[in-house]
DNA sequence: TTGTACGCGTTATCAC
DNA sequence: GTGATAACGCGTACAA
């Protein structure tokens, strides 16, 4: 628990001497007395606070996280592109779940703020319709104005850039894919309602089915992103005959979830119904799931590169889009 | 970017006061002047540094996590855990991965203590004959004598707290309800060389087999804690006939590799072979996976309330088991 | 090459 | 009730 000044004190410098040797300040000092301090600091166990630091030189080396639950995938394959960035910088990073809820969001994010993290980055999507949605802009804002950098993974009314993928697109190319596989008839299992991340991916399958002049053979079911809702929406169509000739979920694991559905119910997946997902997760390749990959780890990765690189608060609100990979496995076949 | 010095000057007060009636003090201050503060403060946007007030308060609000991967859902369960109860307390937790490796856990766990964290979570196994073990350890010391509380959610050689469940006996039970299934040739598939939770996972599997008098019926396999190693290990086995009358993972994933390999080979599960695992992750749901539960929740939240309650260093290194509960499924079934 | 002195934004102590 | 002012631990002009 020692500091500078008992440093300096034990090696008989003054504290700004103390300082320039042990914060690899360029400032020149004669190599005898850079030895003393070192040794002095050693020997005392001197921890730099990073607090006091960050006072003085109004910066810190904090990476903020938002997610709405690390426990899903989904999030923790972006928390891990973050935090691989982050600390090869000498940053740590600072990680919330926020429970897809727009207050605790603001709330976390306040935390961070006065925390002065050096950016923040949001994970998780929007909301259509989301009354707090300008509260939320306006907290963004002011955390800008103090120099805070701000990164948001999916396209959202926040002015902040943007470093995502195209999922609306990549619900169009997994649509595409089982289309030219010769099914007509699809299912699709939506995503949580409200959600801008579910409205995307059905509006891909639709504009996709429509493009193909299968617009009639198009169905949505209500779902959510999790097994138990691919699960559900699955037993919902199965005593509806006839059989779709695939469904696909909104992401992987909803998609596990109708894969169970169908073969607990003996139904020969992809003999008689092929299945799909969206995002690629571990899971997928577990199950052997068709799907298309998202580029998850890049997306925190490069945010947290874009804030370490971005030191100021000016950077303009551009788009990055990254692209993403159709996964050909065995959930699927040609009808 | 407002100071409360700025604040106290556009209420037309003092620092002192705006300071007052800004963190809540139960200082009397009159219902004008606190009104004209707060008016202030947020016209002007004032957001408390979190850093200054550390300084001079000594204490910050941050809780540090290591874990080895936190794509692994092992460790996000914990980290979920950490999370729920460090932010509804006011807490931001800091998330470092430091993949198994020591070194790695040293230097992240040094930078916490350069933010001067509330205190830091160990959440992953130690390795046996571990070379930095004691350097390890005498870092905790030092961040200890700092006064970050330390707890670890495995057994290790920290001189801390430790908050964590019993694999050995959790392996011991599951080989246990194996063999009251009435299988005796099992065998293990073992976690990644060197670590502790290896070790344990395959103790506890050793001594139930031992007790049994199974001894000769035991068999153990290198493996590793993830779905490629329980499938290749399994490919190993299979074309070694007999088959055993049942398989079990060091966890709940590697278990999964075991089962997708079976299947593939066309070996029926539980007909011919029953798998079981450990951990009772999301995935063993998905696949109806036999498995014991491990309060992973539970030990990342006790973990946190620990440092939130224990503002001193001072706590004794007691150890907290919190207990572990079969989980029968569908890879199971009586010989 | 080294030292002095100030400021970063707060809280706490003391006086008024 | 309110206001100065001294820390907290550090970086950095500026002076020596």
């Amino acid at each position: 628990m020692s500091s500078l000044v008992e440093v300096a004190r034990a090696a008989g410098v003054a504290v700004s001497t103390a300082s320039r040797v042990l914060n690899g300040s360029s400032h020149p000092i004669s190599a005898a007395t850079r030895a003393r301090v070192i040794a002095a600091a050693e020997r005392l166990g001197y921890s730099p606070s990073a607090l006091a630091r960050a006072l003085v030189s109004r910066s810190t080396r904090l990476m903020g996280v938002l997610v709405s639950d690390i426990v899903n995938p989904y999030f923790s394959v972006i928390a891990r592109g973050v935090d691989d960035v982050a600390s090869r910088a000498g940053y740590v990073t600072m990680l919330s779940n926020v429970d897809r809820r727009t207050d605790i969001e603001i709330n976390r994010m306040k935390t961070m703020r006065d925390y002065r993290a050096a950016g923040v980055i949001f994970a998780g999507s929007g909301y259509v319709d989301d009354p707090q949605a300008q509260e939320l802009a306006a907290s963004v804002r002011q955390a800008q104005e103090q120099g805070i950098q701000v990164v948001s993974l999916t396209m959202r009314d926040l002015d902040c850039p943007v470093i995502t993928s195209d999922a609306q697109t990549a619900a169009y190319d997994i649509t595409d894919h089982l289309i030219s596989l010769g099914h007509r008839r699809i299912d699709f299992i939506e995503g949580p309602p409200g959600m801008v991340a579910s409205k995307q991916r059905r509006d891909g399958f639709l504009a996709c089915m429509r493009d193909a002049g299968l617009a009639e053979a198009a169905q949505c079911h209500p779902g959510g992103f999790d097994y138990e809702a691919g699960h559900a929406a699955t037993m919902r169509i199965i005593p509806r005959p006839p059989l779709p000739d695939a469904i696909l979920a909104a992401n992987d694991e909803a998609a596990v979830g109708a894969l169970n559905a169908l073969r607990q119910a003996h139904i020969d997946v992809p003999g008689q119904v092929s299945v799909a997902g969206i995002d690629d997760l571990r899971v997928a390749q577990f199950v052997g799931l068709t799907t298309v990959s998202l580029p998850l780890y890049e997306m925190g990765a490069m945010a947290a590169r874009h804030i370490i690189d971005n030191p100021t608060g000016t950077g303009s609100a551009t788009t990055t889009m990254l692209s993403h990979r159709l996964i050909p496995r065995e959930t699927t076949a040609r009808r």
